[in-house]
DNA sequence: TTAAAATTAGTACATTTGTTCTAAAATTAA
DNA sequence: TTAATTTTAGAACAAATGTACTAATTTTAA
């Protein structure tokens, strides 16, 4: 592993336990047994470390969206998509922790975050209107709320780590399990009756 | 004014825009005019301007959830609280932008996010239940599916402001509207047909 | 009016942080 | 081997920040 990459994993830990304002280029050297001045001949600017990782985050991301396949998306498909996307949210969860305040600070963050979002938003807008016409969601739904979920979806999507972090700090199993539950039950009263039963099979919700 | 409630008011309005990791005591006493002696005069700590300025936060939530009549509640009720919620999520928007790190900062903070949060869940289970008994809600809605509703609004209750800051950037007017808009419309698919065709009529969907 | 108390300005200090600089050491290439 | 290159340590500096201290000024109370 290289002199970059360590550094880059290093700080992703710390950032991740105690947040990227507690943490500063010192922490980091110190936590590698290293001296800052090798440090900065590294990453020249500390922020360079949070945006070198904000790509590796935007990069797994753009990956995840692209592998969607408008016409394979079912319940499976949907369900598997959510757990990638939490396993992911959770590796880099520092950034969501502090989201505004890293975007506010390196204007790239923002970009890729709007870039990103608008790109997921109109996916899934689409995967909806698919699964009105697979039946697996109600016929009944008007589409600008169909169009409203997707937003819904997408709140909680980014910011369960934040809800988790003020409130149970459930650790990475646990905190997936609880908070994908959470998602995914958002979708459940869109869902035909028969795909309802189904679901409730699939997550086994006697537990 | 008495001199503590200008620099809680002059804090809160540059929290707002730059956010407290920006904003010194030095900025805030520049702004007033003002010595940074002086200022901590009235604030021996920094952070206790947060700290005072979250407790009003605390205690306009609290005395919001403390209205609350469970019986009285039906869908203008409820449209009227999450009125009154948006508001003052709004005007301490600061708080809510970066509450991940000021918890970790103050635990009085993270302490009081616990309570009140555990408080409007157990209110809010309450009230759907009673929505469910007076067929406001649909009858054929599983009671865990409707507990896990409550987690879902919850989030996208608080961090809202977040996904604003991030995206469309709305001010106060424009984000109430857009974002509450977003939060009622998890209520939906819940209520009974009758009740989504008095909701749709009220917030005039045609927009 | 006058003494006490509260408020204010201005300065000073220690600490932290990002970053640069220099020289040594290690590695690589010829 | 030797010269060039890369990597490293460690010191140094400037800026920012929280906060304490002192002395002046203003306000309040007797």
């Amino acid at each position: 592993m290289t002199t970059k990459d360590k550094i880059l994993n290093c700080a992703l830990q710390l950032y991740n336990e105690q947040g990227p304002n507690k943490i500063t280029s010192r922490h980091i050297a110190t936590e590698l047994g290293m001296s800052p001045g090798n440090l900065h001949y590294h990453f020249k600017h500390t922020d360079d470390i949070i945006i070198q990782l904000f790509n590796q985050l935007a990069d797994s991301f753009d990956e995840l969206i692209s592998e969607l396949e408008q016409s394979k998306v079912d319940l499976n498909y949907l369900m598997n998509f959510t757990n990638k996307s939490f396993d992911l949210v959770y590796t880099y969860r520092f950034i969501f922790l502090s989201f505004v305040e890293l975007g506010r600070r390196i204007p790239a963050i923002q970009q890729f975050y709007q870039e990103i979002n608008e790109r997921r938003l109109h996916e899934f807008k689409t995967i909806f209107k698919n699964f009105q016409k697979k039946k697996i969601f109600r016929q009944d739904i008007p589409s600008h709320v169909l169009d409203l979920l997707v937003n819904q979806i997408f709140i909680v999507g980014d910011f369960w780590p934040s809800n988790n972090d003020l409130t149970l700090k459930l650790e990475q199993v646990a905190a997936k399990k609880y908070y994908s539950k959470i998602f995914l039950n958002m979708f459940y009263p869109y869902f035909e009756p028969s795909i309802q039963v189904q679901y409730q099979s699939q997550l086994g919700f006697s537990e």
